[in-house]
DNA sequence: CATACTTATATAACATGTAATATAAATGGA
DNA sequence: TCCATTTATATTACATGTTATATAAGTATG
């Protein structure tokens, strides 16, 4: 076994590490929900539950909700848009602005995730790190610690 | 304004908010980089480091030590053995092996990086979240709030 | 009111990760 | 020893982020 040095490097490479268990537990959740039978990438899901949380968004403002740029939020809108879960039309107002609603299958699909979904990934996630505390790096440690001991899907309360 | 939803949202979208945390930090990393004249992507450095810490190392080694995958580790030496700051050779014993070691100038970088550039960010670092401490969610409002006040470059001691 | 600025979205080029698979070398058992 | 399996690296296709820039619509000023 080799040393992790992104480890042992600490707050030099703390953005490496930080971006590194995030794509873990995006891969994770991934799983899980394909094993739910979720249809759609975890990247996209945020796109629908800013959009139920919210009411209809433009496309910056769904950037802004994001956290990621206004490119980014324009090619998943297109995608999202392309499977049938989202709907965008020009503003009246404003006919630069689109602005994008959930659709009937994205809001049945919004529904379900809300029932079956989500809440399972919340509770793995907290299983895993619903009781750190102390210095961050000790608390990714025992992210990666915890991750690498047992995976996501298997902190998933099972599916009766 | 619009809401953060990745933030509001919690455990459920905690891989999201890491990778996008880790993005930022890795972002501003390499604006203090390029400020100080370090001329590599910030993604090419732990290539380098682990390195200089551990010796030359395999391709598979190095994804191991810095936690990617083979194909990562394969593509960022080429670039770096074609910048001229790594070296491979065949393993004498062993043909699918690639020994990777650093060039002179890969040395001569890495020795100016550990006096002049890691740790300016290393402290920078540490200077947004070297003391948190608490829950894990709360750890990651406060480096975004700390970033939004005041990104990394700004927390770097000046060159004198 | 025409022209210059600003704003919203789209597009292009690129960075950097992944998974799946190809290729070549080493290994082990009949 | 030969062939099947395993292992190490390379290649391909793709996901998802970025920055820079184009395009089109709104706004404001001479």
């Amino acid at each position: 076994m080799v040393e992790d040095v992104v480890r042992s490097f600490g707050f030099l490479t703390l953005g490496t590490r930080m971006k590194r268990i995030g794509e873990k537990l995006q891969a994770d959740t991934q799983r899980i929900m394909d094993e739910l039978g979720a249809p759609l990438q975890a990247s996209q899901y945020p796109f629908l539950a800013a959009i139920d949380r919210l009411g209809p968004l433009t496309v910056g403002e769904l950037a802004d909700a994001i956290g990621i740029t206004q490119p980014g939020a324009t090619r998943t809108v297109a995608q999202l848009v392309e499977l049938g879960m989202l709907e965008s039309e020009q503003a009246p107002d404003d006919q630069r602005r689109r602005i994008v609603s959930l659709s009937k299958e994205g809001r049945r699909l919004v529904a379900n995730a809300k029932r079956d979904v989500w809440p399972r990934i919340r509770e793995a996630v907290a299983d895993l790190c619903g009781d750190l505390d102390g210095p961050l790096l000790d608390q990714l440690a025992a992210m990666e610690d915890g991750l690498a001991a047992r995976p996501l899907q298997r902190r998933v309360v099972k599916v009766t």
